[in-house]
DNA sequence: CGCCGCATTGCAACCGATTGCAAGTTTCGT
DNA sequence: ACGAAACTTGCAATCGGTTGCAATGCGGCG
């Protein structure tokens, strides 16, 4: 069927050991026979077979890329920044979508089938445990987006989500928002939960203040905005917390569909800082998440983590930072 | 390092044939074997290299999933059917992100060289010479969303573009629209020109119209907003057809920026019918596409193309239907 | 009891590559 | 011109599995 390497060093009359020399970096061949072989892999259209290598090398160059998050546009922004950085250095993505799956089991089963050098776990809702199963499949991951610890148990390279909740509750606050409510992503996203305590932490230190919290049924428009119009059936806050962009974006559709204004009758503040935020008719005041440099960060985690795969687990925090558009009231 | 058919073998105390055979379907294992086996693989933790088989069998269940379009949200949607579509057969996809490459051959010598059984070409900008790299490399390739022909070179599945111009130019005329424009994606973009086509076929049918036509850089918010704000600092029609949906929710956007409604000062119809278009503040008047059953029967011809290599070309085409929503006046 | 046929099993070659080792060839200093 | 050091090169084993083939064992039948 397909040319090999055999087949090459017939055409060259060499062995098939010099063909696999000139074909690896550093390998001790003459110019000579470098030639010979080059003019008869070109001939030939020939390029070597990189699962039959990696069965002597032990790498395939092969990574897991899973997620469980392909309702949320910021995704399609993700996988742009993943697979380009993984291309860029000469790693092939397989895909795992994990919608409707929580257990690792499967998952790991079949990367370990195709050997995958390294996992990428990309969601803010998995638990820690789940990259962990890779873990101690002896399969190295690095968990973006995942649930920061000070001492993790895999690396982990995100955002501090307990921070931003404290972050954005101070945001309402420093706007004089007296009713103020959490609008999150699931119960058992990570992420919801802690951006839940960071909110909840902050807005404890104060009396004066009205507290509420709501939870959507997932990341998503739709979520969101039918758990902002629940909230508005009965008597909802005036500033809110959304767990992330698309979830804000979902309730800002609520709120116009009550005639009400965001910024002026009710604040909104989002996190993620999404390409759509910054569409016009959005104008999202929301609280800036470095995905380009989480992801670059991630990648760069793998690659040291094929150099070295007994690497001490690492977590990898980035900072976040407000971004102030049109719905959220100026600061008092 | 990894637990190997020989470990197994040797614990069940059997030939590393008989393992082998336990986990082939339809191989020849008495019952008792069989156990043994299990028993010792289930103890060991054993699961089989697929890329180690795929050596000798020539299958590896990869398929290279190629896209060039990441900036569209309409891709999110489309990635995530893909991915369970291929899961759901047991085949894994293996992402090629195209972004700034034009050129096939790359991708050709990259998906070779990790011996994908098939190669899915997901764009609706490429032309039919992309795919056929791959059919002339002997990969077998479908290119979904790509240009139709009555007499395709490879397998094609997705819409009638040209069509799509047609049924949109006769959707603006039914509704009294006299100045019409066609906002395409980028010229270089088959389903851009072929929208153009069938767009022009129709309208110069008639004498009373007035025909504008141009081409956003390509499929995305910005571009379709940049092009729609050049096009209101002149004399803009007053119907457009923006040759996609997300092209038209930057017009949209446009618009709005110059106080203009939508259905009202001016018409606008996409095409796609994303999620995003159902939106209660976008509410899109657009021409569906019929997304998932164009990736599940992308997908069955991948399978089917794994029976049969040598399978004649084929062009699957769907029919697509006007959905009518808020930005185009009431037919008159 | 003997023979036949079938299901099961192991041997060994092979899939397409890599790599340690030893033999052969250059290169270079003196 | 000679010998040692440095390169090149091919052989053969190996990576983890699969599979054709021949050998083995079994049951059944006459």
């Amino acid at each position: 069927m397909s040319v090999t390497l055999k087949d090459v060093a017939a055409l060259a009359g060499v062995s098939r050991s010099a063909v696999s020399r000139t074909f690896t970096e550093g390998a001790s061949v003459s110019a000579k026979t470098r030639s010979k072989v080059e003019k008869a892999a070109q001939e030939l259209g020939y390029s070597p077979n990189a699962l039959a290598s990696s069965l002597t090398t032990g790498r395939t160059k092969l990574i897991g890329l899973i997620s469980n998050n392909f309702h949320n546009p910021i995704f399609l922004e993700v996988f742009d920044q993943f697979t380009r950085a993984l291309q860029e250095r000469g790693l092939r993505p397989l895909i795992v979508n994990l919608t409707d799956e929580t257990e690792p089991a499967n998952s790991v089963r079949m990367l370990r089938q195709y050997s995958v050098d390294a996992v990428i776990v990309a969601s803010s809702t998995l638990p820690p445990s789940f990259a962990k199963a890779f873990h101690d499949a002896g399969v190295p991951v690095v968990h973006t987006f995942g649930r920061s610890a000070t001492s993790p148990e895999v690396h982990v390279v995100g955002i501090d989500n307990v921070e931003c909740g404290r972050m954005a509750a101070r945001e309402l606050m420093a706007r004089g928002y007296k009713r103020v409510g959490y609008l999150g992503g699931p119960k058992d996203a990570t992420s919801a939960m802690d951006r839940y305590r960071g909110f909840m932490e902050e807005v404890e230190k104060y009396t004066d203040l009205e507290v509420s919290h709501s939870f959507a049924d997932n990341y998503s428009f739709e979520a969101g905005r039918a758990e902002m119009l629940r909230l508005l059936e009965g008597a909802p806050a005036d500033g809110y917390f959304c767990g992330d962009d698309i979830l804000s974006i979902g309730a800002l559709s609520a709120l116009s569909d009550h005639g009400l204004k965001p910024g002026i009758d009710i604040g909104i503040i989002g996190l993620n800082d999404m390409e759509m935020s910054r569409w016009e008719s959005v104008s999202l005041t929301t609280i800036h998440q470095p995905i380009k440099q989480i992801i670059t960060s991630s990648v760069d985690l793998v690659e040291e983590m094929l150099k070295d795969p007994a690497r001490y687990p690492e977590a990898r925090i980035f900072p976040c930072r407000v971004i102030e558009r049109g719905t959220l009231r100026p600061r008092s």
